[in-house]
DNA sequence: AAATTAGTTGACTGGTCGGTTAACTTGACT
DNA sequence: AGTCAAGTTAACCGACCAGTCAACTAATTT
């Protein structure tokens, strides 16, 4: 009942793309609410605060990608080669993004999540769950390649939280440096971290 | 000639310490002022900008920081050997922010680079700078543990910044979980990324 | 067609932002 | 002792911030 509106929808879109391109700290609840055509009492209509903007907005983002994840992380696929394809998704999807934005503009749960982990329990939170569940996707292939032999023994938890944390570090320096080259030598330098044997 | 002050130093020091325990963003000029105990005025007849006093306030950071780099980095000592103190010295100043802070705030360059590589292009350009000045003793390093055997041919200088990714995305991982357990593994990672044998 | 519900509008608030100004004080040097 | 550069003080600025509100509109249910 009552009225139907994408306005919601379009604010996760537009905010999400701001936050990412600029920072938290610089991007307005007013920007967001002008580049999405919304007036600023519709905004506080769906969101009470712009923290419940920015958390649904990733949690959002994050929906949206994991059908590419299960695709890649496909059991379908031979443990090693989802690294592979991964490593191979992660240059082409900055690569987009870099064309979009005119710049290197790293992980958006990273950024955000190194922005407000001392400032917003929230956003910190929610930034540590979705990272949760991308080592969870990395977890299961270093579990699968040890049955096969092909990475050494030890604790798959905590390699693919390395793995991950080195590719958050990659995409930090990418942004830093404003360059994407440092990405061709990721998928290497995760094999050397979690004891690849191929 | 004139009078003399020390209000631009504890204006570096301050600034430093907020920015890295809250954010650029949520930290203001005001705010820095009245920890510092200086006026505002004073603050814009030191620096012309927000911006120029964050810009000096991580160089003086580094500024300080060096003798210890020096130190570990010694030709003294043997080359895999000052990675080890490396991520030892890493680990003890963490857990010395930590105490001081009540939370992990992770790297203080890596957090002000990655909220503003996409904003203040005088902030990325100094922050490149140091992780720069930072990435040289590792190769420094590598490539004399390569001139030794105990780490396998290779470009030192992609190693090298291979190896700092690695890092800036473990510390970040460490904000983001307010949890140092992970720099643990720190080390072999590294030695894992750079292809030492020993 | 009336009632109800969901969404819209845009003006408004109080506070804070980075930065400015001009008068004033201090201390090192001649 | 007097000069003047260097540093201090606090009031002040317009812009912008996140968030509020009450009147309004439109679709759906009954």
């Amino acid at each position: 009942m009552g009225r139907t509106s994408d306005a919601k929808e379009k604010l996760l879109a537009v905010a999400f793309d701001l936050i990412h391109q600029h920072s938290h700290g610089t991007v307005s609840v007013d920007q967001i609410c002008s580049l999405a055509g919304v007036n600023k009492g519709s905004f506080y209509h769906f969101f009470k605060t712009k923290t419940d903007l920015v958390v649904a907005a990733y949690e959002e983002h994050w929906r949206l990608k994991l059908a590419d994840y299960e695709r890649i992380f496909s059991k379908a696929n031979p443990p090693l080669k989802r690294l592979e394809l991964w490593c191979n998704y992660m240059r082409e999807v900055q690569d987009k993004r870099r064309k979009k934005y005119g710049r290197v503009c790293g992980c958006p749960f990273a950024s955000v999540g190194g922005e407000l982990a001392t400032e917003d329990e929230k956003v910190r939170v929610k930034t540590q769950g979705l990272i949760d569940r991308h080592v969870e996707f990395l977890e299961e292939a270093i579990r699968d390649a040890q049955r096969e032999g092909k990475v050494s023994a030890g604790d798959a938890t905590i390699k693919a939280q390395l793995a991950h944390a080195f590719v958050i570090g990659l995409l930090l320096r990418a942004k830093i440096y404003n360059d994407l080259k440092i990405l061709r030598y990721a998928e290497k330098a995760i094999f050397g971290i979690i004891g690849a044997v191929r």
